[in-house]
Formats: structure tokens, C-alpha cells, sequence
DNA sequence: CGACCCAATATGTCTATACATATTAAAATC
DNA sequence: GATTTTAATATGTATAGACATATTGGGTCG
């Protein structure tokens, strides 16, 4: 174990037993670095480590500071669809549903601001079975290559990854009654639930593509595991 | 702009047009540096950055290589009742509803192992009305004191949040069809969808706690955004 | 030819020092 | 007394050099 782990596991006990409470300021990074007997780069090393897990909080001048968190806010990965087939065991493959340049039912064409846009419907299958709806609009302003792509091999998902840089990224996560198009394509009767996923994506300020992935509930969760340095 | 940052910057330009391509093998820190004009310090500090961002990959001896993404994997924070209650201007209402010994319906007390086990059902309220149903499973080797508490007054995620050191976490989203008690406590119809958030926590190896956190699906998202350096 | 050992290499860590900069608290001014 | 200036301070950044260590690609030996 390195120095700077060691230390942090002994900042870490210290927050937990309380000798360092919620609110507390530690000791200047000079003073720590006397104590344990390293340099100071060391340090702040082990400071950095815990600040980025969201465990204290520095500020310039004023000092580091234990943060009072009255609830675990953990962070998540979102998984890919084709990683999340695979992943499974599952034989991915995909399908097109339709291409056209008009904004569709599900999704909301207002972002845009009028922009040209091209509309794609497709479905990702795990072993022949469809597993996750995509409905994808993209801003041909942005992205005109796309005007000329006919998405009938490749999903738009992974198109746009290899083309478009993104620098901007708005997720939300919902759980939804089947809308006519999800139950036509994901098989699902009326009054099933789907899990969606909606994803807006901007390069500088203009936006790129909007989509949502719709799952079936019963198929379908996010999980993420996340340790506590400890 | 300090030199760190624009030279993660320039990294970044590079690896959005391909200049540097996905898998491609960037030059040695000792070269970078010389390139840039900075000392090896600086240019770890650029690299570590997209390291963390998980645009690069870093391995010893074998070198620093853009990562393929076939996907864009983002990060996002849950939200804790209490606070996206409040923050859209609601005022935050609890409610105990039972407190008992028995492992209830929708959760798995397997995990726990025969372990002596304190099962709390609540409510949180927005503007008096319920907003989020908690179903917990507290372990009470690992938190005895939890036999004593009665709920009444706090809810047993801020209980434990203030007393119960973590290690470990594992969350779980869901969408469901409404059970029984999600429609009793939350006043939904049968055919309704809830949106679930499951999580597990551990200290040290041993099991805290469990619990399934219901909410109704026409008032509940969550919403991560994330930027990407640019 | 396969299994094992060994050296080369790029990243990882640590030290010590200097300077930059946000922020606060005290001092000076109106 | 209220506002502005100024100085003190703790964190932030950068440098240069030394050593540690995982991994790879040979080379050696059975």
C-alpha cells in the first residue's frame, strides 16, 4: 500500500468515527504533511482522492472541510445497449424501423429551434428478441452526414459516437406505461411498464441528437456497485 | 487557463478528430512534455483528467491509448428524497407507517443471512402528499442500536446516514408495475408503473441495510447532466 | 517447442521548492 | 459606521529529479 492510500484509509477512518465531524475543518496541508511524515504533495494526494469521492470540500484560503451529507449520493453508469446485450450472453442485433424527416410522437422537436432534422426508429434485439426501442432525431445542421446515411446497417447510436464529439450530455430516467409504439415493437401488452432512458447531446452549445430508449420493465434495470476507498 | 487545462483541451481536440483515433498509442509523458514545453508533472496532471473522464486508458509499460467508446457511458448522481423534494420547492413531510420484525413482500432478506432483522415501512411527502414509499431491512448485528430507534420522527435513511459508516453500495434501478402497497401508500391506480430505486449497503463486508424506494412514475425522473471538458 | 527468467520501459509515486491566486480578516479610508 | 484597500493565508499549480513497479518482449534452458 502507498503512502498516500494509507493515509487516506486513516482520513477516511477519522471522518467515519467522527474524530474529524461533519463540518470539521482539518488541519492545513503543511501541519498533515508533518504529522504523517511526507511531503505535502503527498498530501494533498490523499486530499484530492476524497474530495473527488465527494467525502470533503476545499476551498482557497478557508481551508478543507468535512462535508455534512445527510444521504448517500451515489453516481451510476449508464450501461450501452450493445455492450449490455453482450454482456448477458445475448447475440445482439439490430434492426431499422423507419427513417423519415419528421419529429415523431415520443419525442419533443423543440430543442432544435427549427433546425433540419432526420427522425430514425430502430430496435436492438438480444438473441432474435427485441430488448430496447430507439427513437433518435438528429440535428442535420450539426451533423449533415447523416442526411445521406441510411442507418439500415448500423444503429444511429453507434454512428454518431464515431462521427460526432460531444461535449454536453443531459440523461434523464424514467418509468413509463408502454406507449402504442413501444407495445408494437418490444411485444408488450397494454399496461406494461418500460423503462426509458432519454438523452440529449450538444457540441458547443448546438444541439446534436435527442433519443429515447424504451426497455421492457420485466428485462431491463441499471445497476451500479460503488466502493468507499475503505 | 492553466497549462494543464489547455493541454487537456488540445488532448481532447485531438481525440475528437481522430488525430489521435480510438486505440491509438499516445506518445510518452517524457515526450508530451517536451512537445508542450511543460514538465512531466503537468502533463500527468492533463492525462490523469481524461484517465478519469475514461477517454484514455493507462497501463504501465504498455503505455496511454484512447479508449474505444461505441457509446457514450455517463455518470449520473441520485437524489436523495429529502433534498429533490425540497429543491423544487416542496415542503418535505414524513411519515412512519410500520415497524416490525418480519422480512415484508417486496424485499429479499436473504442477504442478510439469518441475521436479526428490523423491517421500517414510510412515506415521504411533497406538500403533504406521498411522494416516495421506503420498504428498509436494517441488520441488527451490524447496527443493534436500530432496535431501540422507533422512526417516528426521522426516517430511517437519515437515521442511518448519520450513524452507519458505509464501505459499499449497490444501486438498482427499476421500473414496475405498482404492487399492491406502492398503490395503497401512493395512491395509484392498479395498471400504474412505479419507479424503483434499490440499494444495499455494506461496512467492511457485512450487510446494512436494504432498501426499496418506490416512486410514482408521473412525478419521478432523474436527471444527471454532465459535460465533457470541452 | 514450451516454460521460465530477465532486462527494458512507460507509467506511478514521492520529495522539495517556488510561485500563483482566491478568500478572508484586518486596516485604512471616506 | 460603512465601504474600500491591503495584507495574510491555505489551497492550487508547476518544476525537476529520484526511485518504484507492473508489463512486455526477448532470450535462455530444459
Amino acid at each position: 500500500m502507498h503512502p498516500y492510500e494509507s493515509i487516506r484509509t486513516e482520513m477516511l477512518r477519522r471522518i467515519n468515527d467522527q474524530s474529524w465531524p461533519a463540518g470539521f475543518t482539518l488541519p492545513r496541508e503543511e501541519d498533515l504533511a508533518e504529522e504523517f511524515g511526507v511531503a505535502r504533495g503527498t498530501i494533498r494526494r490523499a486530499l484530492s482522492s476524497l474530495s473527488e469521492a465527494g467525502l470533503i470540500e476545499r476551498k482557497r484560503r478557508a481551508g478543507t472541510r468535512v462535508v455534512d451529507r445527510r444521504g448517500h449520493s451515489s453516481t451510476l453508469t449508464i450501461p450501452i445497449v450493445r455492450h449490455e446485450i453482450e454482456a448477458r450472453g445475448g447475440r445482439y442485433g439490430y434492426q431499422l424501423i423507419c427513417v423519415d424527416e419528421t419529429a415523431a410522437a415520443p419525442l419533443d422537436a423543440t430543442l432544435f429551434e427549427g433546425a433540419p432534422l432526420r427522425h430514425v426508429r430502430c430496435l436492438h434485439l438480444s438473441d432474435g428478441k427485441p430488448f430496447q426501442l430507439e427513437d433518435r432525431l438528429i440535428n442535420l445542421d450539426a451533423v449533415p452526414e447523416a442526411a445521406e446515411e441510411s442507418f439500415e446497417t448500423i444503429s444511429p447510436n453507434e454512428w454518431l459516437v464515431q462521427r460526432a464529439p460531444y461535449s454536453f450530455i443531459r440523461t434523464a430516467l424514467r418509468a413509463e406505461l408502454a406507449h402504442q409504439i413501444d407495445r408494437d415493437h418490444l411485444g408488450l401488452a397494454a399496461g406494461e411498464p418500460v423503462f426509458v432512458i432519454e438523452r440529449q447531446t450538444r457540441f458547443r452549445d448546438a444541439p446534436l441528437t435527442m433519443v429515447r430508449l424504451s426497455n421492457r420493465a420485466d428485462e431491463f434495470e441499471i445497476v451500479t456497485e460503488s466502493g468507499n476507498l475503505v
